[in-house]
DNA sequence: TCTGGGGTCCTAGGACCC
DNA sequence: TCTGGGGTCCTAGGACCC
């Protein structure tokens, strides 16, 4: 059987492990630059402020309902999430990691199954702060649903027989079942298919021939056929994509070239940290998309020889936001994606690529650079070309501390 | 003034081959 | 009157997820 271990509005729950008076109040956690509302305290729910709702929309009602926002604080997040991954892999050895959040254990069909999912969540519970839910069932899609079910309820749910399962899917609306997005279920509805039994008796060549096998494979789950199995080795990413909305508008191409070189270095130490050499960079530069003309350009490079050596991609960036800028325009954001990715270990080289050596040299430098920046933190060592002011850096209005990942913001108890 | 960021998978269609 | 059949590879875009 299935278990999706989901942890309960993560990362507010996070903010409050440390902050024990957030209890029973509304709490939001914002995007980057305090954009949006990305995770919501039931409280905060109650007072109807909606996922992904704008924060300067709302400032208002924060005010008036004294809730209390936070900015995004993903050192903080990640870590927290490490923990509760840690804490889960004790009672199964078969594990998926899905999300920052989320997570899928396999356990062998017991009767003492919801004793044990008791267990984990009690534990998850003690050992790092964190509330989850439990969905139990035969199959991934229906572990999903019975999470839903566990959420709006005591925090366990299992499905164990198909006749209970019915009774639930019967009216489940196809858009709440993992995997029907918004496209997919105004088309169903728009066939006569609205709840999710209806969907799980269609007829397959049907599914086929109108949508796609994704879609079957949604409805095989449901019907308890196990279709997606358990991911348990984390595959290397197959891109990487480094992108991040200005604090505000920015107006001249050296801070724009700035920008992406900085952007460029980061997704770079990703690239290394996963071993995987990259062909190809894609550039891309936006205005606010609000605005009655919007500007959006892109301009993807691609390499005779994959490498990970940074100087190489910033040269690159730069010369692709010379191409991509446009004087008096207000950018909102740039971005950079590596793609087309290839193992250190065995890739082919430019036959007409210049000497070996200067790779050798590479290699090491890029090697020092990481080193560097692990042992000290903070990208101690970092570019030329990402500039010294970065003052088109993102705004963080109230982040609270990196409680358990740097020693100088350790939480003081007094 | 103000609206996030990072992924994966699949399909259709174009371009090409014999 | 009348113009085959069977492939592969690549890319852009759509759809979904958190």
């Amino acid at each position: 059987m299935y278990l999706l271990i989901d942890c309960n509005q993560f990362f507010v729950s996070c903010e409050r492990v440390f902050n024990p008076k957030l209890k029973d109040k509304p709490v939001v956690v914002l995007s980057n630059n305090d954009g949006c509302v990305i995770a919501r305290s039931p409280e905060a729910k109650a007072l109807g402020i909606p996922m992904g709702a704008p924060a300067y929309q709302y400032a208002p009602l924060f005010k008036e309902k004294n809730v209390v926002c936070f900015s995004s604080n993903f050192a903080l997040y990640g870590d927290m999430s490490r923990r509760v991954m840690e804490v889960l892999s004790h009672f199964s050895p078969s594990m998926e990691e899905y999300s920052i959040d989320e997570a899928f254990l396999i356990l062998e069909d017991c009767p003492d199954l919801l004793v044990i999912a008791g267990k984990i969540k009690e534990t998850v519970l003690q050992w790092t702060g964190i509330p989850v839910s439990i969905g139990i069932g035969k199959t991934k899609t229906l572990a999903k649903v019975a999470n839903d079910l566990a959420k709006k309820g005591n925090g366990i749910f299992a499905f164990f027989d198909e006749k209970e399962i019915d009774k639930v899917l019967e009216h489940l609306p196809v858009g709440e079942i993992w995997g029907i997005g918004p496209n997919i279920s105004s088309f169903l509805r728009s066939e006569g298919i609205r709840f999710a039994l209806q969907l799980k008796k269609a007829q397959d060549d049907w599914i086929k021939r109108h949508l796609s096998v994704i879609t079957l494979r949604c409805v095989f789950e449901l019907r308890g056929i196990d279709c997606l199995g358990l991911e348990e080795e984390s595959s290397p990413r197959q891109s990487i994509t480094y992108s991040r909305s200005f604090g505000s508008a920015v107006v001249k191409e050296e801070d724009l070239g700035e920008a992406a070189s900085s952007y460029v270095a980061k997704a770079l130490e990703k690239l290394r940290s996963q071993n995987s050499l990259a062909s190809s960079l894609c550039v891309f530069v936006m205005t606010s998309r609000h605005i009655s003309k919007p500007y959006y350009n892109h301009m993807t490079m691609t390499f005779a020889e994959p490498s990970d050596y940074t100087p190489l991609f910033i040269k690159e960036a730069k010369q692709a936001i010379k191409t991509l800028f446009r004087p008096g325009l207000m950018y909102k954001k740039v971005g950079v994606i590596l793609g087309d990715f290839v193992s250190k270990d065995c890739y082919q080289a430019d036959f007409f690529s210049s000497s070996s050596l200067s790779k050798e040299k590479q290699v090491q430098t890029m090697q020092v650079l990481d080193e560097l920046n692990h042992i000290y933190g903070d990208r101690i060592l970092r570019f030329a070309a990402e500039g010294l002011d970065q003052s088109w850096k993102m705004k963080k209005g109230n982040c609270s501390k990196r409680f358990t990942t740097c020693w100088d913001e350790l939480l003081i108890i007094s």
